[in-house]
Parts: C-alpha cells; sequence; structure tokens
DNA sequence: CGGATAGCTGCAACTGCGTTGCATGTGCTT
DNA sequence: AAGCACATGCAACGCAGTTGCAGCTATCCG
C-alpha cells in the first residue's frame, strides 16, 4: 500500500466514521438517490457519499477498502457503481491500466469537462477550466460531450511535495 | 460481424494481399523498426504497416482479423504491440469497454491532439483541429501532453450514412 | 403500524483481455 | 556459414468485470 493509498484510506474512514458522520449529508446524499426513483439503501448512500467526499476518480478497489467495516459484497458494488453510472449521479472512465475509475457527478453537471490525468498513477482529476471552442466534425459524426484531457504527473507522484 | 467489421476487414486485406501489395511500404516500415536498434521481423513489419493503412484505432482482436492468413500466435501479437508502444512507433489507449486500441504514430509526433471517441463503438478518430490553449495546473503537476477529447457517436453508428 | 412486492443484495460460477514462464526458432552480426 | 541475443509459440495463469439465481428489505399500501 503507498503512501497515497494510505492517505486517502484515512481520508475516507474519516468520513465514513460514525463519530465524526454527519447525518446531514447522509441524508442529502439519499434524497439525490430517491430523487430518480429508486431505493435509497446503505449501499447506494455509502459509495455515493464517497465519491463526493473523494479528491479524484475511484476504483471499485479503492472504494472496497475506502468503506471498510461497512463492507458490501464484490459483485452489489459493482452494481451500485453501474446504477450510479446510469442514473446520471457518478461518472465512469477507464485508466490506462483498463480499470474503471468512478467519481461523482457535479451537482450542476456540465457537458464540457477539463481532467488531468496522472500517467503514473492513473489517478484522475476534475479541473476548473474554460471548456474549449467545439471544432467541425466530419459528416455524421454527433458530439455529445466534450472533454479537455491534460496528461502528466500528478502531485504526489512527481514526488516534489511531502 | 457488423458491417463496419466487414468492410474494416476488407480494407486491411486489400493492405496486405500480395497482389495489391507494395514491397516499397513493407521496406518502409522495416526501415522504421531497424531505426530503433530492433529487429524487423514479419510480425512486427506486417502489424506496423496494418497500423499504418488503418483509419482509426484498432484492437488486438480487430488486428488478429486483419492479418488474416498473416496471423500470429496471439501473445505474439500482444508483444509485438507492446514493443510497437515502448519504442514510440504506436500509440495505445483504452476504450469504454476497457479494451486496449492502438494506432501507428505520425511520423512527426504531436504533443497536442484531438480524438473522436464514439461511445457506442469504442473507436477512436484522430481529427486535425487546433491543439486547445494549455490551461493553469494545481501546484507540483506537471504536464506531458494536452489531448483534445470529443465524444459521441461516429457516422456509422449514428446509422445515418450507408 | 404489518404484510406484500418490486427491487436490492450476496454468493458462486463464468468470461475475456491481458500476462508470465519456458522451450524453440530466427534476424542480424561476424 | 556459425553463433547468439532476441523474438516467437504454447500453456497456464491473474484480474476486472459479468451473469444467474436464491434470499433479503426499502418502500408502498391498507
Ligand atoms: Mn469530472
Ligand atoms: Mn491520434
Ligand atoms: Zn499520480
Ligand atoms: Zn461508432
Amino acid at each position: 500500500m503507498c503512501l497515497w493509498a494510505v492517505l486517502k484510506f484515512a481520508a475516507m474512514m474519516t468520513v465514513l466514521n460514525p463519530s465524526v458522520d454527519s447525518p446531514a449529508e447522509a441524508e442529502a446524499a439519499a434524497l439525490l438517490i430517491r430523487r430518480t426513483g429508486a431505493r435509497a439503501t446503505p449501499a447506494r448512500v455509502r459509495v455515493l457519499r464517497l465519491l463526493h467526499a473523494a479528491p479524484a476518480a475511484l476504483t471499485h478497489h479503492d472504494i472496497e477498502q475506502g468503506l471498510g467495516d461497512l463492507a458490501l459484497d464484490r459483485v452489489t458494488l459493482y452494481r451500485v457503481l453501474d446504477w450510479l453510472v446510469e442514473s446520471g449521479l457518478a461518472h465512469r472512465n477507464t485508466d490506462a491500466q483498463r480499470v474503471f475509475r468512478f467519481s461523482a457527478a457535479a451537482i450542476g453537471e456540465h457537458a464540457a469537462h477539463t481532467h488531468f490525468r496522472c500517467e503514473d498513477c492513473g489517478r484522475v482529476f476534475c479541473l476548473e477550466a474554460a471548456p474549449p471552442e467545439p471544432p467541425r466534425l466530419p459528416d455524421g459524426f454527433s458530439l455529445s460531450r466534450i472533454e479537455l484531457d491534460l496528461r502528466g504527473r500528478c502531485a504526489r507522484c512527481t514526488g516534489g511535495n511531502r
């Protein structure tokens, strides 16, 4: 377990630790879920809260670790994540090691987006940056989303700081 | 095998068909390979030529089909592709179905790039479009490549044409 | 409230893409 | 032509993600 994983794990446990837990946030997540017409099950609430608290896109494995004692069945977690993506509450993308990474959708969702993708650890960061101009497409192509994808090494992987 | 696969397959077979084959192109590919200091084996030459001829990024499976009679061992093809990527002659990216897709590197390689990614079939198309402005990054992040990533449906998947 | 039910969850088996280990073959140098 | 490092083929494996099905439960209704 690398340093980053330890820190991330600690952060997640803080989020889900009952002694630090805020029922208000849990209820907010439950509301977002019920608004879609589906059941607000503990599994969905926990995972959605974890995604909201995460500083970067997480893998299935990350989330499994982060849930700790509140662990779900492996397949259930996959299905919860699938449902979150289908319902628009989360995004899924694939990292360089061909593993899915999940992140909470912003509340006022945007069609254009800027991400930084670390070529070393594979993490994805959402950046607040102006969406670029949509260019002209070949005939027959329809555009649904425009994304500026920056690649390089993240702060932790550069090793320069902490 | 969908319509697109049939057409692509036909295109590839044309490229590799001895009766239409140009030895000059084969020798050019061999030169590119030898220039890296490695051996110009038939496997590498064939695969590199196929990638050069392809209109979009191909999967391992696509290439296996495209090679037809000149088929390689499954693992050998993976290793050839790995080598092409390491040596800078090809690029690898991962599609939405978490499958690797390979494309030949442009001769005068570029740091900024624009791709269109079909959310239906997962194919990737290289577009000639102006690179966007590099935005400001958080502290400690180093940028190695900037990529404008357009998503939607390709012409064939829209079904509108042909 | 308590019971019924559609919809979740858990478990086990499975798939497909990619990897590793090792024996055999071959492009390139001399 | 010979030798060797490098490349290939084959078999077994690993891991992320999927599917089928039986049992559980959040929500709806009376
Ligand atoms: Mn984002
Ligand atoms: Mn490209
Ligand atoms: Zn990193
Ligand atoms: Zn398509």
